[in-house]
RNA sequence: GUGGUUAUAGCUCAGUUGGUUAGAGCGCUAGUUUGUGGCACUAGAGGCCGUGGGUUCGAGCCCCAUUAGCCACCCCA
């Protein structure tokens, strides 16, 4: 048997699995200095918490469970006709692995809904699973990194979360751009134009339009049956340019005869006020960018919608949130306002490695490698091993004495910046002979100074 | 779910109109060098040419099927 891996997932390695720490740990610094709290969710649910919550082609999408032991037996007893998936499902599967990590989120706020101290502010770095077709930047297994609040209204939970992302990506080095966009604006965008009812598809198809050009999105549009005029109404607000607050005035404008699109504007008015001249919020990198057309196909956002771009890179988008009311409805917890974002860490990871971007020294792994060319040796430097050990400092013994070569291309290979010799003559005169790979440069410790072993080399850098 | 494309050594890839024993670079193992790695030189191991059928005197190469990977669409992170 060959081994192999199921389709559209992946081995991380140890190098692959310190850069993906060190992206994991910069978001959750940022997630938590922001008052957001761990939360971990089973890798199964329910096969009914998750279905019809992201509609019919998520549902498609899910990776049921089958069930253990005999687990057609109720299809048998039923007498079910094989020839309807649909029916059949329910009998030999009642379990599935989550799909994101919204919709468990949700869950387990109904059911610690009394526990709980609101607003409810969360952040949540787990797998999900989907049973997609595997391409670039698409995998069947791949990691969300989540924070969300529920339970405040307030457009101050927007701010912060922006300057979440801000902050995050200033850490990491890459510049990028937050678009904002408000689902208010795109509602009153299809009341002007007087298709209110065709909301999800107008939104779907103006979502394309950075990526395909506003003529095949009107050719989308028309094959959804969206009328002309209705188009030509919408084109001149995907076309409106200049600065957020320029655009927004001629909105206003176009807006006049929606309710619910002046409400978007005010919304966005008003967190765009935060990081204002008058407002208390900085931004370190982050540009805020006014974005018309920008939709995310989750129909449950409400208000604000955020995507983050890498600034002058093309490459899709590395994270996305926004508002949505009524979450929790679906659990039955009516009336819990919420709002989040989501780090795409998986392309993250793809376009840092492209950008060059992550630090090469590496600052992690073991320090200190003893080399021995006897078992006697070998046994002596034990003692120093537990001493370096004992001090905090990573350290390893090559455990068959071999050719000092032998160990020098297994430090090498393996990124171990020292290498320690301690044989007869160290023994005697009590020291380390201490050898910095990179340098080649060699001294002698003192065996009682062994935990400063560091501070011999640091001169150099 | 739809379409395209690829499959030869551990990796990246050559392989002529079908012709005898399928190659290179890198990597790997060992030696030159028994307390000092990276360089160099030398030698060696490693392939059912994705799988199954067919055409042919003869197939890595042509035909059919199948599986897997990659890419695009749909959708999404």
């Amino acid at each position: 048997m060959k081994p192999a891996l199921p389709k559209g997932t992946r081995d991380f390695g140890p190098l692959e699995t310190a850069r993906r720490r060190y992206i994991f740990e910069t978001i959750r610094n940022q997630f938590e200095l922001f008052g957001y709290q761990a939360l971990e969710t089973p890798a199964m649910e329910n096969l009914t918490t998750l279905t019809g919550k992201y509609g019919d082609e998520g549902d498609r999408l899910i990776f049921k469970i089958l069930n253990s032991g005999d687990f057609l037996q109720e299809v048998r007893e039923k007498n079910a006709s094989l020839d309807a998936p649909s029916a059949i499902l329910p009998m030999i599967s009642e379990k599935a692995l989550r799909y994101d990590l919204t919709v468990p989120f949700a869950r387990f706020v109904v059911m610690n809904r009394e526990k709980l101290a609101f607003p409810f502010k969360r952040y949540q770095m787990q797998p999900v699973w989907r049973a997609d077709r595997p391409q670039k930047g698409r995998y069947r297994e791949f990691w969300q990194c989540d924070a969300d609040v529920v339970g405040s209204a307030s457009l101050l939970n927007e701010a912060e979360l922006i300057q979440i992302y801000d902050r995050v990506f200033h850490q990491l080095g890459l510049p990028v751009n937050i678009l904002v966009n408000n689902r208010k604006i795109l509602s009153g965008m299809a009341e002007v134009a007087g298709v209110p009812e065709r909301l999800t598809e107008l939104t779907v198809a103006l979502d394309k339009l950075d990526k395909i050009g506003w003529e095949k999105v009107v050719e989308e549009m028309q094959q959804k049956g969206i009328p002309e005029n209705a188009l030509k109404t919408i084109e001149p607000i995907t076309r409106l340019s200049g600065s957020n607050t320029g655009k927004l005035q001629q909105l206003e404008q176009l807006l006049q005869g929606s309710t619910i699109g002046l409400a978007g504007i005010r919304e966005l008015r008003e967190l765009l006020s935060f990081f204002g001249p008058e407002g208390k919020l900085e931004l370190l990198n982050a540009k805020i960018d006014l974005d018309l057309s920008l939709a995310r196909g989750l129909n449950y956002y409400t208000g604000t919608i955020l995507e983050v771009k890498a600034r002058n890179i093309a490459f899709g988008s590395i994270g996305g949130g926004g508002r949505y009311d009524d979450l929790t409805g679906i659990f039955g917890l009516q009336g819990v306002p919420g709002v989040g974002i989501s780090f795409g860490a998986d392309r993250i990871y793809d376009i840092l490695l492209d950008q060059n971007l992550f630090p090469a020294s590496q600052t992690t792994g073991t320090r200190i490698l003893i080399a021995s060319l006897e078992i006697s040796e070998r046994n002596d430097g034990l003692v120093l091993l537990q001493q370096l050990r004992n001090a905090g400092i990573a350290a390893e013994i090559f455990p068959e004495p071999t050719k000092l070569r032998k160990q020098f291309e297994y430090a090498e290979k393996k990124g171990i910046p020292y290498l320690a010799l301690y044989g007869p003559d160290e023994v005697k005169s009590g020291v380390v002979n201490l050898k910095k790979l990179s340098s080649g440069k060699q001294v002698n410790v003192p065996l009682e100074a062994i935990h400063e072993i560091e501070s011999y080399f640091e001169e150099e850098s």
